[in-house]
DNA sequence: AAATTGCTTGCGGGAACCCGCAACATCTCT
DNA sequence: AGAGATGTTGCGGGTTCCCGCAAGCAATTT
């Protein structure tokens, strides 16, 4: 089995060959690139079925990659590993995973023995495995009600790219109304309130649910560079 | 000597440790401690007076972490070492940096060679060194007049937090019209222009800044969280 | 069938924001 | 001392935003 580690910190990279190397004897050649640009391209030439992807990388972040690794081998295996558990992440991921396609997602804290098992089970035995950790983080969600929906979380994209209103409508193909009933339950979600200890301090609501949602992790810097090549190409085909 | 290596990541921290007790054969003692508390704490215990820190760590990150060094021993020599070059960071520390102290800022993708140099030339020699990706950055900003000034900063902070117009005046001292001629010198330094090509979109404007501010890496989320804290206080004291 | 619940949409008004204009106050340069 | 250059402040008005209110529509419950 040939293997593709995408990893730009070279002692996580070297780590990664090392604990592949010993944990799958199955793998016979271990390539490596060291951001997601050079890792769509040697994943085109090496014909490589398994991945093991960093997220942040600079030139193009490893969501990125992945998404136009499955455009051209959906069946490609893919295990992420990350530094951080955001959500934002997790989404990102959510939403381009191919029908059933196998992948996972390991934080770089986990143990070695983590490690190694879900490179088996996702390399080798193709299987669907989520850190605890990052899994945890979908639920507690679930609970308060604070959970975004696709049609809410949509909406803070564009706001977060300071979108008004009517564009928002437009763009979603909502009523201006509808786009203000989803900032209303958006502001909900993020705690934006008015907090009865201090009614003195009435804040700016959208830039505080930017605010929330970047300090909850719901999005990060990353979401918004990509949201905006989304919305440059909406304009394009537009203007 | 003994030295302190705050870091939160196993390998970097493994790294750290061989590359100092080879560069640095005036190093007797080499202690660790893996996030800013921690690192504050043993900075107590041992006597320490040269520290190597990471800047994100999740408990307490590295600018809290060497506040709160300095505020106890200014005289404490601190080598910075950070996988990114956010201007953030770099404003975090310049102003907690007591009057004349050794500190330094090296990137961990700067070579063996480079961090070598960093670690004799701060930690033995007292003296300030800052990586050159690092020094680059703030000069490009100087010459096309994007650079902000502290007051410009300082509105930022403010903006970002979701702070309206009339009670940033109130905590910067300023009059209501003051702070908004802020606001437009900050749209116009970060960008937030109504391009004339696109004529039809018409952004919100304090959305769209911090939206900048983020992707221009003039903040970050940590320097968020840290802003709130700080305006929390201000809060607090004033009833 | 009627009632309940949940979502969308229009209307309207108060508040906040953006910003041109103009009057001053400082500071600098000649 | 006089002429700019730069920064602060008040005023006024056009926008956008926030959101209560109520009417309409669909799905589910009783």
């Amino acid at each position: 089995m040939r293997v593709l580690v995408v990893e730009d910190d070279q002692f996580h990279a070297s780590y990664l060959q090392d604990t592949l190397a010993e944990a799958l004897p199955e793998v016979t050649e271990i390539f490596h690139a060291s951001d997601g640009a050079e890792g769509e391209e040697e994943a085109r030439q090496g014909g490589i079925e398994a991945v093991v992807m960093d997220l942040q990388m600079d030139r193009r972040n490893g969501i990125e990659a992945a998404r136009t690794i499955w455009a051209e081998r959906p069946q490609s295996r893919i295990l992420f590993w990350s530094n951080y558990a955001d959500e934002a992440y997790l989404r990102g991921i959510a939403r381009i995973v191919p029908e059933d396609s196998a992948y996972g997602y390991v934080l770089k804290t986990a143990s070695r023995d983590r490690l190694r098992l879900a490179l088996r089970a996702v390399l080798v035995e193709g299987q669907i495995m989520v850190d605890r950790e990052i899994h945890r983080l979908q639920k507690q969600g679930a609970a308060p009600r604070n959970r975004l929906d696709d049609s809410e979380f949509g909406v803070l994209l564009d706001l977060a790219l300071g979108l008004p209103d009517k564009l928002i409508a437009e763009r979603r193909g909502m009523s201006l109304r509808t786009v203000q009933n989803r900032l209303l339950s958006l502001y909900d979600k993020l705690g934006v309130t008015v907090d009865p200890e201090d009614e003195a301090v009435s804040l700016n609501k959208r830039v505080r649910a930017l605010n929330r949602a970047l300090v909850t992790r719901t999005i990060n810097v990353e979401t918004l560079e990509a949201a905006q090549r989304d919305l440059d190409a909406w304009l394009g085909g537009r203007g």
